[in-house]
DNA sequence: TTTGCTAAATGAACGACGTTCAAGTTCATT
DNA sequence: AATGAACTTGAACGTCGTTCATTTAGCAAA
């Protein structure tokens, strides 16, 4: 059953969230002030910590809503029966657009360092393989030689050069390639990282 | 002339740089303290304000250091004479070795974010090429065809490609690549992307 | 309904932080 | 020696995340 307590516990956890999210989204992770958010969701400021273990897990919680919609993104970019080339420049190209619509957001995920002495929690960590999922299956179609620890590994070093190629591009000190060529340079990474993976 | 005043500021200053440098090796940007840094270098916590704008300026005089020291490295990996696929993969193993060498430093040079509102000044921004210099010669003898400006773009996309595996590898939430399997993989990576570059 | 117990809400208070500032001190120049 | 500018000092300020004693609300047994 679900009692008043709960219910309205829920409530303002799901409040708390939302405020979280928008002000990441605003401000990114700076952005995020315990008295800001509280205001916004309409509670006393002690109230965080008992709707929630503290900041790091306010950041978790919007992290994990944001991972599963880029997640999203990622399976519906794929069109059925695609040829494994075009399947893993669809899923660079949806990567792209989603991390260019939605910086502050995208950012946290990968920004976002826990206080001395606290380690991710494993609930989280187990949100983040949403990220190479969708890549094993058209990797293994270009490799069918690679056992599957191998394809796992070959797939993290495949998002991981396409994300560096992003995160530089945004983020990057004059070393990233301008935002004007991005898609461009991903899909050109991609296709030598094809050929390349095809031919070894 | 070198007067006593001179002489002491730069000397505080250079104090103080190598105290913030400790403490970033050590505990990373979180661990960079005002008063520990003050108390490091022997001097008043006010001086600080003398010495340097603020604490952005001084990460930013520790980054300067950084990359000059990583820029080093890379120079010193590529072998005189040596055929343009050994010198990149000279450049990624000297780069992934700095990284595992000195984590928080070169994570620093990647994850300073600027108070809001303020810039990044034109002379430290003019520091980060140095990770792309040496990319560009090995990378114009596979691509002759490359004009100039191509050719720094193709190079910002190799140097954020190997960038990002290692980033992941060791920062990544179980998206990166096992540090074991680093140095393998980026070889892999960069065995992909010449000879994709060669082909396409 | 009333009573007692548990759990949540509240906002003042705490400690740590970056930064500023008025006061005292040192230095270069006359 | 005297003057004015520059540096040094550490207390003080504002902001932050977090805690806690107190008040308030929800729930179950009588």
């Amino acid at each position: 059953m679900a009692t008043k307590t709960e219910k309205k516990r829920e409530d303002l956890r799901k409040r708390l969230v939302d405020a979280a999210e928008l002000a990441i989204a605003e401000g990114g992770l700076r952005g995020l002030k315990a008295r800001d958010v509280t205001t916004k969701a309409g509670c006393a400021l002690g109230a965080l910590y008992n709707a929630v273990e503290d900041l790091d897990q306010l950041v978790m919680l919007v992290n994990s809503r944001t991972l599963a919609s880029l997640g999203e993104n990622l399976r519906m970019s794929v069109a059925q029966d695609a040829p494994p080339t075009q399947a893993m420049q669809a899923l660079a190209g949806a990567y792209v657009d989603f991390a260019l619509d939605n910086t502050s957001l995208w950012s946290a995920i990968f920004n976002h360092k826990m206080a001395i002495g606290a380690e991710v929690p494993d609930w989280h960590k187990a949100e983040y393989p949403v990220l190479i999922a969708e890549i094993i299956a058209p990797l293994g179609q270009l490799r069918p030689d690679l056992p599957p620890e191998a394809l796992t590994l070959r797939a993290q070093t495949l998002f991981a050069s396409v994300h560096g190629v992003v995160q530089l591009a945004i983020h990057g000190r004059f070393v990233g390639v301008p935002v004007s060529s991005l898609k461009s340079e991903v899909a050109a990474l991609v296709d030598a990282m094809t050929r390349g993976i095809h031919l070894v």
